[in-house]
Parts: C-alpha cells; sequence; structure tokens
DNA sequence: GGTTACAATGTAAACGGTTACATTCGTACG
DNA sequence: CGTACGAATGTAACCGTTTACATTGTAACC
C-alpha cells in the first residue's frame, strides 16, 4: 500500500509536506501541493485513517445504542443521527442492545477503548452510572429520559402529548377511555400516564386502574392486551395506545371481535409511524419530530466531544409533538 | 489515560509481557498474569484499540450500505448483520445512502481509507466497478443482485416466490391481475416480473403491459398508482404489489374507492414486514428470511476478509421464500 | 558438569500519520 | 549592508500497540 513516505519520494518532497497538503493546504504553496496531488495521484495514495485517528487518539466514530433496530420509529431517528453524523465527519456505529444491560455496557466500553467519541442512547439507561462525573464520557439519552439524568436528555413533551390525545378523544365526545401503555417501568409511559390523568381529572374523569393495560410497544401485545379493556363491565368506548404497533394489534383484535373503529370505539396511537397514514382506519396519533430527535442528538454529542458543552450537563431538550387527528377517532354516536 | 507502558511498570515488568497478558495469557506465568492484571485493573487500563488496530491494519469494522434505513425490511436485515457482526467480534459502521451514487462511494471509499474492512450493499449497485479484479476489497450484495457481479450476491429466489404468488392468486379462480412493481430499472423488479410471466404463461394466460404499474416500494407510491390499474376497462380481480408497503397503500386507497378486499379484489405484497400480520385485512405475502440475509452476508464477508474465500468470488446465494396466505387474498366469487 | 531444549520474559523496531521545532531563503527595513 | 521577519519546507519525535528476536533461567539428559 502506499503511505505518506512513498508520496513523499515520489513527489520529491518531505512526509510533513504531504501530510501539510492534506490536512492544511493553505500552508504548502501551489505548486508544491500541485506536485504532491499528482504524486499521490499517481501512487494511488489514500491517507490511513486508521494511523490518522490514532495519532489523534480520535476515532470520529459516534456509537449509537438502540434497543431494537427493527422499530420503524428508531429507525428514523437513526436516519437522522445518520444524516447529522455524516456532515459533520463522523461515521456511526450501530449497536442493537435488545434493551439488555450488558450488552448495553459491552458497547458502551467501545467509548473507553477508543473505538467511539461518544455515545448516544435510545433508551433511559446510563452505561455509565458507576463513574465519576468527571471520567464520564459524552453521552445523550434520546426519546426516553432518565429520572436523575446525569447527561443530557432528549425528549418529546411526552405529558403534553397524552394530555392533549385525551383532550382530543373528550371533545369527542368519550369519557370512558382505556389506555395499553409501554412497560410500566418506563419512565416514557409513566409520563404519558401523568398527562392522561392530568387531562381526565381537569375534565373531572378519574382513570381507573383496571382501565390500563400494559403491553410490551409489539403489535402483538396491543393485540393481546385490549381484550382486558374490552371485557370491562364499562367497556371503554376509547383506547389510546402509547405506540402505533400496538394500536394497530388492538385495531385488529378489536375488529375480529366484531366492532367497528370508529363506530364503536375510538383508537389513538403514538409516534406516527410511516403505515399510520395508510392502515385501516387511518391512525390518529402524536406525531414525533424523529429526524430532528437524531439531529439534536449528534449536535449535543458534537459539542460535547468539542468541549463546547462540559459532559457534566444534564439539560433536558423538551420537542414539541403535533397531534394528528385521522380516521380513528369519531364522535361518540347519540 | 493508563497505557500499556504505566502498567508495565506497576506491575514490574515489560510492556510485551502486558500485551502477552492480554492478547495470548497462555504465554504468560500465572503469577505474573495476576500481577499484570492486578496492576491493570489498579491504573483503570483498557486497551487502545484505536493503536492495536492501527498496527494490525485493521478495522474489525464492517461498512453497511442501505437505501433506507427507515424501510422496515432493511431494518430487519440489519438486525441479522448486526447479530452475527457482533458474535465474530466485528462492529458495524451504518451508512444511509438514499440511493445516491456518490454517497455510496464516498462511504465506499471508508473500506479504502482501512476504516473498515469489508462493504455489505444492501441494492444492487458495485461502489468499486472501476477497481481491477484484484484490487477489490471484500464486498458482498444482498437483497438485489447484479446481473454480472464482481462479488457474492445473496438474494431471494424471487423468480420463483413471484410465480407462487401467481399460482396462488391463479388456484382461488383470478384471471385478471395486475401487478405493482417496484422501480422497473431494478434486477429485483425484473425477476419478480419474470416469474409472474411465467407462472401466467404457464396457467395459459397472458401479463398485458397495462396491467402493470410501477411504484417505489413506499406506501404512498401504492396508493396512487392503483388508480391506473382499477381504472382498465378489464379491471383486475387480483393485484400482486412488490412489497408490503405498496400493498398497505394501495389497499387503503381501494377501500377508500368503495371496493371490498379481498371481496372484490385480492392483494398479495411482499416481505412480509411486522404489521402484515394485523392490517386489516390481513396480509398475504412472501416472507422474506431477513436476518438469515443479514447473517450470511457477515458469513460470508468475513470469509473474505480472512481470505478464506477470494474477493473475486461471485457466487450467487439464492434463499428460500415462503409464502404467506391471510385475509388478503380469497377465491373469486362465482 | 556440560549440553540441549524450552518456557518466560525483555528489548526495541515497526505501523503511518501529525506536528513541534529547526532550517532555509527571500524580502523589507533601518 | 546587516538584521529581522515570515513563508515554505524539512527533521525527527511521538502516539500505544504488537511481535521478531534476544536473553535468561531451569530442567532433563548424556
Amino acid at each position: 500500500m502506499a503511505n505518506i513516505r512513498t508520496v513523499s519520494k515520489l513527489a520529491g518532497v518531505s512526509v510533513a509536506t504531504v501530510s501539510r497538503t492534506f490536512s492544511t493546504p493553505q500552508s504548502v504553496s501551489v505548486d508544491t501541493r500541485e506536485k504532491v496531488i499528482r504524486a499521490a495521484a499517481k501512487a494511488g495514495y489514500r491517507p490511513n485513517l486508521l494511523a490518522r485517528n490514532f495519532r489523534a487518539n480520535r476515532s470520529f466514530a459516534i456509537m449509537v445504542l438502540v434497543p431494537n433496530i427493527a422499530n420503524p420509529f428508531f429507525s428514523r431517528i437513526i436516519s437522522g443521527i445518520e444524516a447529522e453524523a455524516q456532515s459533520r465527519g463522523y461515521s456511526i456505529l450501530l449497536g442493537n442492545t435488545n434493551g439488555h444491560p450488558d450488552r448495553e455496557r459491552e458497547y458502551a466500553n467501545m467509548v473507553h477503548s477508543f473505538q467511539a467519541d461518544g455515545l448516544i442512547q435510545l433508551s433511559a439507561s446510563d452505561p455509565f452510572s458507576d463513574l465519576p462525573q468527571a471520567k464520564r464520557p459524552p453521552l445523550v439519552n434520546i426519546c426516553e429520559c432518565l429520572d436523575e439524568p446525569a447527561s443530557p436528555q432528549i425528549q418529546l413533551d411526552n405529558f403534553g402529548a397524552a394530555s392533549a390525545v385525551i383532550e382530543h378523544l373528550a371533545e369527542l365526545g368519550h369519557e370512558r377511555i382505556g389506555i395499553i401503555q409501554g412497560p410500566s417501568t418506563s419512565p416514557l409511559s409513566r409520563d404519558r400516564l401523568a398527562g392522561c390523568r392530568s387531562a381526565l381529572r381537569a375534565l373531572g374523569l378519574n382513570l381507573e386502574a383496571d382501565a390500563i393495560a400494559e403491553g410490551d410497544f409489539s403489535s402483538r401485545s396491543g393485540f393481546e392486551v385490549v381484550d382486558t379493556l374490552l371485557s370491562l363491565r364499562k367497556r371503554p368506548t376509547a383506547i389510546f395506545c402509547f405506540n402505533d404497533e400496538m394500536a394497530i394489534g388492538a385495531i385488529r383484535r378489536i375488529r375480529d371481535l366484531g366492532y367497528s373503529i370508529p363506530g364503536d370505539i375510538s383508537i389513538a396511537g403514538f409516534d406516527d409511524i410511516a403505515v399510520s397514514s395508510f392502515s385501516v382506519p387511518t391512525l390518529t396519533t402524536v406525531r414525533q419530530p424523529a429526524t430532528i430527535f437524531g439531529r439534536r442528538a449528534v449536535e449535543i454529542l458534537c459539542d460535547m466531544i468539542d468541549g463546547t458543552i462540559s459532559t457534566r450537563s444534564n439539560e433536558k431538550h423538551i420537542l414539541p409533538y403535533e397531534l394528528i387527528i385521522r380516521g380513528s377517532s369519531a364522535k361518540l354516536p347519540g
């Protein structure tokens, strides 16, 4: 392989000049520059970034940890991360954790071994929690936030969005509203649930414990747990699912049981994934600015890497939601 | 940062011994090993992989080029790639190309600058086509294959799968079958189309040119182009869409126009993405072994990196399909 | 006891860049 | 004319590993 020394000999200059030609061209005279570039082309020289990064002690890579890549909402976020990272000269390393803390830790260690300059976590966990503040590498949590974060957090106004959904359903005349939440351990579910509670209370309604079912954000779980809501003595006339996949699963099951949507039961989801505008019926949902999530995360992470922001920052960034009203929610007849 | 010399001093041994303790522990006596490990722990030492990889001239990273991460079928493949790579000690670098050849080339160059040891392409294009055979880096094409490949290719038996779908629809009594294909430039569309033609011919039927509409694999395109099929003088009684997203878009539009599915029109898709089992109606489709695609690609790529397989191999690996019959296809009434 | 074999460990060169510092040279200025 | 200065370029150390080769120590054997 052609290295910088090959090129320097071929061009009749020193290695330093070759290096400068590529990293700080303005510090090399035009003549020399051309000579070097010609020689480099002739030799088929490409700077060895392994060597450059080693010297700089930087990998120019960002590790992205995602619980499940196959989730379409996450993949939209990753799309945003990728775009912003690419434009800043960073490459992205992808790690699928399936929510396993040991997998997370294993991947997070790549930052310690200098394989990545920073970490973006698409879930509420902090793989560096055992480290003293001063030694924490750049980390940004996104989507789902820690309660007592030691790093910057980016999330939707989950409380506000959930309230807005409830208000929308209440406006349509629904008073018995069921909920299919995500895993109850997740801060995200808790925030949305709090939003629901608050909105209902403001309307003079109460959220009974048995009107809350718990899924795991998969369509299958929506399909399965909706039964518990349908079999309540006071069957809900509207169901708010904490993501679109569960809503789609629930719709499937509800229709199988002979109910009409939104005739008998209104449904709302969360995320606004691509299919939600084409499903039957089209899905009322909350749109999250997924690509912006990704871009913001990269912006903040890069600032931490550059030292513009302290790695001890734990600012919370709340992004706005948008309520998208479609065919799955309608006025209660009568 | 603690480096190997810090540890060697702390343990009272040479740097070589420290290095050996971590890379070939059996070549170090038990006493020394323990001494070194204690010293390393004390110093908080982690081997600098930037340095190690530089020395080895290997990045232990695989670049994955995908036209669109947000596509759920691709993300399932990536899931498989990630799992297999992780178990082999490789990390994966993700590049979203949006189908832009210059983006592809830019990312592909990361292999030349030693940032990746090999490349997996999730589309039918060869960023190294201008290179002489001998200089081609390890590359595997997956999903969609080149006609005259210079690298190993992995794809479904698209011809067979499309035939099977047509045969299934024909068995249900359908004779006027419409097609929504992907971009006509894609080899994948062409193979599936050939499968359709062949199956229809065997049944004594003909595929008219105007029974073929062209989408771009997005739900929206399915929604939009299905109109041309519905407005034919001889409206098809069944429509085969070359992916599930387009099928979902088409279903939406067909229902909006007042037709029933599968009462008036049967629909079949391709890919078996997650929502297809929960959509209304559930979707008859072709299941592709997505994670196996990913795993196989990594296996083959690693063999090329290790030199077990020549980088000049251009073997085609054909994976089996599975026809999944669900609610969107039914017997033609009468 | 001397020789040999082998296991354990050490020494130092190499990998391919970057960059602090040194050198050279031309030019402006007193 | 001598000096100071700055631009262009060169020299060589350095980054943290790995590893070929050298060295040492110990045990087995004749």
